[in-house]
DNA sequence: CTCCAATGTGAGGATGGCCTCACATAAATG
DNA sequence: CATTTATGTGAGGCCATCCTCACATTGGAG
């Protein structure tokens, strides 16, 4: 849980009181970071969000790049015990089951998670590198799933299905954010749809 | 195709040389925010890559958010034009058909105007609410395409099916920036499948 | 040519944000 | 208690950026 922080200037925190205040410098920062996006957001305004002052924010993140980074790692953390859950119980489901599970899983991430999109899908000042470096992984995993799920597939086709799969994982985030919730529910139905219908071609190739 | 600037404060070109002078500092944004982002672009940076002074750059355009809310009002004008195209021409076409003219309007609209994607997705401090009503002005042209594509479709799934559809639309986009380039276009080939095993489905509905 | 509105210019004001630093407090250790 | 390490504090330095302003230049109209 502890996010490890870079050794270069902030320093790891020691007693628990540390750990309590990096929790909620994370905790700030991330509601932050989601209310006005990442270049927006003040370090002055999170410490003052986790009742810390700014030189205790600096004690713990060098630089505001590190807080982000910091949020960015632990929340990739649980993406992936999230995506290697889910390709575990890959052989268990059909087409109709795979499809809902994995619209679902990426739905409810979100929820739990409101600041990762922020930070990795924001093509700012934001630390960029990370974010290549976990689509890739995200690409992995599901080329796993296709692998279990389609075995017919050839090898040379997988990646440009995981690449598909993936987009459509963005969509499904995407569109969380619509208004009315009767309307946001029928586009993700039809979505999972969509998916399904993709799923199955894949298996009679 | 003169953006029409905001009265307050900003004056609109009336020589010649000031609508050379509006179509160069609107080039040098587009420029400057595809390669570092709205936030990241300083107005200085615009004016000088634009061979004007600040104080032209500001004859024009009052404020940042100007300059780039009559870049995005710009492109938009274009994407309404190349929709109703779209909208006019879908009635001719099959399903397989409809499907690769949709993936490859909008990756050679994005080709064309690289700047929208990155003002309009930006979610940072760039004016949201212009982009907000061109996703919706959006999903009113993919309802007409549809409504001629699918007749049989009911009025109420209409909306739905389109943003789905307008969903993978952005993952079109978004798979422009894949490299090396035979996975790029397997990518988008694959999308296309997706896309038109949709489109097919919703026919018989 | 003269006049005047449009356009061009860049130094500088004003603001705000990232980060530092010298010092204060708390808590563990012996 | 004395000491030392971890943690807490906020005023201020430094710098980048947005935008203003007073003035120069251009070029068309009369």
């Amino acid at each position: 849980m502890s996010s490890r922080i870079s050794s270069r200037g902030g320093r790891s925190p020691q007693r628990q009181r540390g750990h309590e205040r990096v929790a909620a410098l994370l905790a700030a920062a991330s509601a932050c970071f989601v209310e006005k996006g990442y270049d927006a957001t003040t370090m002055t305004e999170v410490a003052a969000r986790a009742g810390a002052s700014i030189g205790s924010l600096y004690q713990f993140f060098p630089t505001k790049e590190a807080l982000a980074g910091a949020l960015i790692a632990d929340h990739a953390e649980a993406l992936y015990a999230r995506m290697e859950r889910l390709v575990a119980q890959t052989p268990g489901w059909n087409t109709e089951e795979l499809s809902a599970r994995l619209i679902r899983a990426f739905a409810d991430y979100r929820k739990q998670h409101p600041s990762f999109v922020v930070l990795v899908e924001a093509g700012g000042s934001v630390p960029s590198m990370l974010g290549r470096t976990i689509r890739q992984r995200m690409r992995d995993y599901l080329c796993q799933i296709l692998a279990i799920h389609a075995p017919g597939l050839a090898a040379g086709d997988l990646r440009p299905a995981a690449m598909v799969v993936q987009q459509l994982m963005k969509a499904a985030v995407a569109l969380q954010n619509e208004q009315p919730a009767a309307l946001r529910q029928a586009a993700q139905t039809q979505l999972r749809r969509a998916l399904a219908l993709y799923l199955k071609e894949l298996e009679t190739d």
